[in-house]
DNA sequence: GCAAAAGTGTTACCGGTACACCCATGC
DNA sequence: GCATGGGTGTACCGGTAACACTTTTGC
């Protein structure tokens, strides 16, 4: 039995990470509101991308459904990191307008758990031409106007991001499948803010026996074409001994 | 304005840990119902401690509360660690009959916020005297029975304490005010469920300057009375390097 | 005086860090 | 041939790990 049914007062809002080989990016739709007699804008701003869960629908579910109407693809990493259930938080003046003008039937209430989301950018950029959703750089981010308590949510999952990335192989997600260690880097540093030594970064990835090295190199760069490696799960399930740091 | 209606698909569970200076513990309340004609048994098993949310309630506020009630103690460390919404969570046979007996509004579906609460054992033993309520060994969950989907709840936030506590000084907020190094050692040994060496132990405590030895002893032991410490929150602001590793 | 836990230093090894030059390709 | 990023080795230092005996108290 399938039900259409919204909960009223339960959201999941997902905070979708890319990397375009230079910088990280989030995953933002806009959100506009006209007055509809004057045409005046009401509100021109950002939220993530969420809804409110069914009835009959996990979390864990609403979350995926959300990343698939959004970029056709299944299988996309996703991890709770948060619930956030202030009183206040879709009590702002633009917000109360906007809930007004949407009219589904949402309480006053809301209570929404929030998901990182991490894809691949190569394989998605498609999917996302004419909607109004959009990449921005996560250092962008602070100057920017965003709904309800948006802004906050996307902090804290970059915190999680930032801390699980540490100790997990979860990076490898944002790379396509087949990287060079210099994109790997990069998307290291991106992460952390820091830069890392070059030789030192490379030393430490040939001990991780789950980064493979394969047969090709990369074709039609005006440069040296780099190895192209592959991170393998499998091998990284086998062999981790417990306490691997992904930080140089 | 204050509301005491509760919002009938929202709760808060927190996961109160406690160290007696010998292992780790956790707080669960007995859940008991008899049949009212034959008195036989229907259900004995444990919950954690929650509640369902006021309308007027934050899910910090509602952590607080419960811990409140239980402990009679303000100012105890509360962390959420996860969100559970799985649609079966609350579908369990006893669960529902228990559900209906008690007969409180409650949704069908539930999704409720896990905290992970910190106690000092020492300060709140009275408490709980004639109270259902009773610590109990985190090694010996996996042998009992609990109520909806709280062993895996609990373990999550097993999960949950046993990484933080590598990271941040939080395994602090589980001894007295003042302590001696052989209960920290003890503490972190239950906590990680590994064991350390002695001097090694005490040869990292001193480079946290925030680990600070008093003037005082131990008093009354069979044995050479140990020096007293106490961790200062603002040292540890202060000094913190970003790097600190609690593991040995 | 004995049982019980407190307290204390040194050495060996490994991993982290710092650092500079040659190489392969496209244009 | 030049601009661009790819790729490589070594030496030093600091932190971790392993390890055994003396001290102080209550009884």
């Amino acid at each position: 039995m399938i039900s259409h049914n919204i909960v009223p007062n339960i959201s999941v809002d997902c905070v979708v990470f890319g990397f375009d080989f230079k910088k990280l990016n989030v995953l933002l739709v806009e959100r506009e509101l006209k007055d509809e007699e004057s045409g005046k804008l009401l509100i021109k701003d950002h939220t993530l991308t969420g809804y409110h869960i069914f009835e009959d629908e996990d979390l864990d579910t609403a979350a995926n459904n959300i990343l698939k109407n959004l970029t056709g693809l299944d299988n996309i990493f996703l991890e709770q990191f948060a619930a956030f259930g202030q009183l206040d938080r879709v009590a702002g003046d633009k917000d109360k307008v906007w809930l007004k003008y949407i009219n589904k039937g949402f309480a006053e209430r809301i209570v929404t758990v929030g998901y990182l989301a991490l894809i691949d950018n190569t394989k998605v950029t498609l999917h996302l031409k004419d909607k109004n959703v959009q990449w921005f750089p996560v250092n962008k981010i602070n100057g920017m106007e965003m709904a309800f308590d948006h802004k906050h949510i996307f902090y804290k999952a970059l915190e999680a991001l930032q801390r699980k990335v540490k100790v997990e192989p979860i990076a490898f997600e944002l790379l396509p499948d087949y990287f060079t260690l210099s994109q790997l880097q990069k998307l290291y540093e991106a992460l952390l803010g820091t830069s890392f030594d070059k030789r030192n970064f490379r030393k430490k990835v040939s001990q991780m026996h789950y980064v493979i090295p394969l047969k090709k190199k990369q074709k039609g760069v005006p440069h040296k074409p780099a190895q192209l490696y592959l991170f393998s799960r499998e091998v990284y399930d086998k062999t981790r001994k417990g306490k691997i740091s992904f930080i140089i």
